[in-house]
DNA sequence: ACGTAACAGTTGAGAATGTAACTATCAAGA
DNA sequence: TCTTGATAGTTACATTCTCAACTGTTACGT
């Protein structure tokens, strides 16, 4: 019973998700200076429209106070604004200003680029079980996020 | 053309990562109190038996600073030991000792289990295709490290 | 209504990290 | 041999992160 890490799950996907950020970091971070807490909130943001920064927390596997940060930061670039919401006033609602949708609508083709090159070296049959693998480990431990935000 | 996020590699990836670290860091920090750098060492020289440090650094995608801290950690432990290299004096070979070995040798069947659990709940085939997805992408970015060692 | 517990989000202090500069060594060419 | 440039690994400093404590608010049992 031994340890082959290149076989062992954590292990490959730790590896590969520091290449796979690195690789796409390169688009937010030389265009508008982004960091990555920064880019995953605000990549949320610009898809879902308006999120709380617990939402956020748990959806980007992000620390609450990492989050707090990333959210303060977008908020002096006037990417976003915070909202109260009606019924409890703990929670901040959170949303996307016109600039800050602009900058993702400039942002969001070159990061899907950077995927698509990706995909498309990988091949249809690697890249469609690639996807099988990964939906069948998210069932597991991700809870959607349709289900927490009409919840 | 938009991003959607559940779909975007390296937000999965980076997720995934996160949550099998998690979870698989539950052994070696409350058996050893390993920091996770230090793991990541660990179980690349109980593989491999002897490295450099750049070796792991390269394979563990850690920045060598990391690497150079996290070998310290460990011979401060009396887990390794560091030899010279009789041609390169600049290089470290890096050896676990008699109590590192030991200690790993019990590690690896918590590690081993924790990983078996999951595949069992994903099933043989979701199983075989995430293995293949991420043989592919492996392909695409990672040196097999027998390349390496022996070039 | 009151007290207690839980939750959303922020802040501060200490730990961990990355960048750049550094030491020591090696390799290659003039 | 001497110089220049590259490499292995460490250290210093500035940034970033995590943990715990905190504020303000809601939920709930009595």
């Amino acid at each position: 019973m031994s340890l082959i890490l290149e076989q062992f799950l954590p292990y490959r996907f730790n590896r590969m998700a520091e290449i796979l950020s690195k690789n796409a970091s390169q688009a937010y971070r030389t265009e508008y200076g982004l960091t990555r807490p920064e880019w995953r909130a605000f990549a949320l943001l610009g898809q879902y429209g308006t999120m709380t920064a617990t939402e956020i927390s748990y959806y980007s596997t992000m620390h609450k106070t990492k989050v707090s940060r990333a959210v303060y930061a977008l908020e002096k670039r006037r990417w976003l604004i915070r909202g109260q919401d009606e019924k409890d006033r703990r929670i901040e609602k959170i949303t996307l200003t016109l600039p800050g949708r602009k900058a993702y609508d400039r942002l969001v083709p070159l990061m899907l680029k950077a995927e698509e090159d990706i995909l498309s070296r990988l091949g249809k049959s690697n890249a469609d079980a690639l996807r099988q693998g990964l939906d069948a480990l998210e069932e597991l431990f991700v809870e959607p996020l349709e289900d927490k935000r009409s919840g």
